[in-house]
DNA sequence: TATGAATGAGTGTTCATTCAT
DNA sequence: TATGAATGAACACTCATTCAT
């Protein structure tokens, strides 16, 4: 196993920087600085410094998305579905937590330019919730409100750790934001909208 | 009296030009153009660029702070003081959807210049988490892992409506989001931590 | 004797800023600043900067040069002419330094904007050199050579003096920096050129 | 081997236009523009345009200093001294004239940047005149007093040349000068401080 | 292939000047 | 007359991108 490519070292260092101050917030020196490459070689990569965040940032969220899919095509019921969602997005974040804040950040910005006809984790979950209400696990809830509720329960907890707001890792939370997504689920049916 | 002065034209064309492309990605010239004034005149109300960007943040996001803090002063009940808050959200993101976004874009980059004894809508919501536990209407929870449950499920429904997953208004959800809400916290303390 | 009017306290404001910091290092604002006035009551009384720099410095440049020329029709006496025209810088200076430090910056820009009919300082101090071989009192000297040589020993020791090299008033060694002027045109006539 | 590198180009263009204008007086394109290269490629070897003027100030000003401590080295008797320095100012002058009026120009801004461990012209000159003092050469006289008369002789010569008061090159002024100097000094030395 | 010098458009900011009040 | 808000041109500086070596 050898060290690492310098596409590999450029990646790190893009994630690592872009997570801390924003992809317009880094200048493609800095990301060549850190990489220990020069600002040239960079661009034998890349086409430009927004092609460089846009793979990254698509490269991660659709990957993501295809590992939901994985997890909703491996199990059935919506309990377990969830539990493993969560699981997923804890283990993502204590594996690489500056890329879990690079796709927080960056999806303002580059979320618009996934076309629609790709999968991602939004669509997974409310997928999820749609084949849970289909199947009468929960009442009825517009599956997009009930993804909405189940990934602000997560990503929230994700944004306190990272504003230093909570401590430690996020798997140990895992089983408790599971409950808490579920419930929300299901409260919202509940009522009305 | 006319339409508006310099400052408040300046305000609003920075917010709305924040909100859709982050503060970097914005110009001096190009809020001065929105708002109709000469980019000189934008540096007798603000110092730089990012004073003018933390200004707007941080007037927003402590107004809200205090208004939080109103609404918890004036209800006792957990779950009255819950629908409330959420009822507050969802009339903010109604009333002015750029700034709504302009904070939730903005925090990443400014939510570390908040002085520590600065209340904010996070101290607010978690402290009435702790009430609640403190008065035994919940079960056992952090308080801040509760409060980014609660706000997790309120933030996320409102960047689905940003980003035109969901449609419509937020205040028409705040009844389901209210119950969410408040069952996602009393899930979070049937288990360990 | 009122305190001072508004024209005055610009120039003095004017001369001591300019005097500290060149005239291209000081704004409009600052001068206001420091005379207590508007940057709109400044253009009352001077169209620019740039004329306001002007007429302090040739107020300054060619009452000077009046003021010797006025010395050279009291005496007749190379020496006591010399020894008059010393004295007068060295009052000149401790009177108001910043106003001769301020001269001596700004002729490397206004210099060229005195017509050559205008009479200044270098022309009587030059002028005294040329009676003063005409009447056989110094060998032949170029006049201009001669006055460089009295100027440059006044002046420089003034230099010495506002950078800190040298200390106390001018006026103190009038006497010996007479002596060393006369001495050095004398010299100056001892040789070729 | 071509005619000359960026950097060459762009310190030559700088000597000129500060000469002539003072550095507050130049623009960094303008610089540019006169060197033949990008505004840009100036930041790659200076940090700023105060940078630059201070990197040309102060090895221009220190070679000096160096230059005339090699001549102090190299010769014992004070005449012989002051008259190996006086010619290489006059040297310096005609070989560079631009130089030499940017050295008199910008002293009044950048003198204050010199820290006080390095040797300045100022410092040889009056040394060479301290030893003189010490040696019985000349009587008791202040050495920086010393120095502002023999620097004050050349320096204002120079001055007279850049404005057209005098013409010609400086050099065949070198043993007018020298003697001007030298009784300059010894004259101070006859009163008292 | 990899480097790093060079480019030039664009940025935030300053400031001399004007002008309505 | 005096103010100070407004202007807009200029400035120093940055940076994504290119390209000769």
């Amino acid at each position: 196993m050898r060290s690492m490519g310098a596409k590999e070292k450029v990646e790190r260092a893009a994630i690592e920087l872009f997570a801390a101050n924003g992809v317009d917030g880094v200048s493609i020196g800095e990301v060549a600085a850190r990489a220990g490459v020069s600002q040239g070689a960079l661009y034998r990569h890349y086409r430009s410094k927004e092609d460089l965040a846009w793979n990254l940032f698509a490269t991660a969220y659709l990957r993501t998305g295809a590992e939901l899919a994985e997890i909703r095509g491996r199990h059935r019921d919506f309990r377990t579905r969830v539990g493993a969602m969560v699981a997923h997005f804890c283990a993502l974040y204590d594996r690489d937590p500056a890329l879990f804040r690079f796709m927080l950040i960056a999806q303002h910005n580059l979320l618009p330019r996934v076309r629609p006809d790709q999968r991602t984790p939004v669509d997974e979950v409310a997928e999820t919730v749609e084949d849970a209400v289909r199947a009468g696990e929960v009442a009825a809830v517009n599956p997009l409100a009930g993804a909405a509720a189940i990934l602000g329960v997560i990503l929230q907890t994700a944004v306190f750790l990272i504003y230093g707001r909570l401590e430690g890792a996020l798997s140990p939370r895992a089983a408790s934001l599971t409950r808490a997504a579920i419930a929300a689920v299901e409260a919202l049916g509940r009522g009305e909208p």
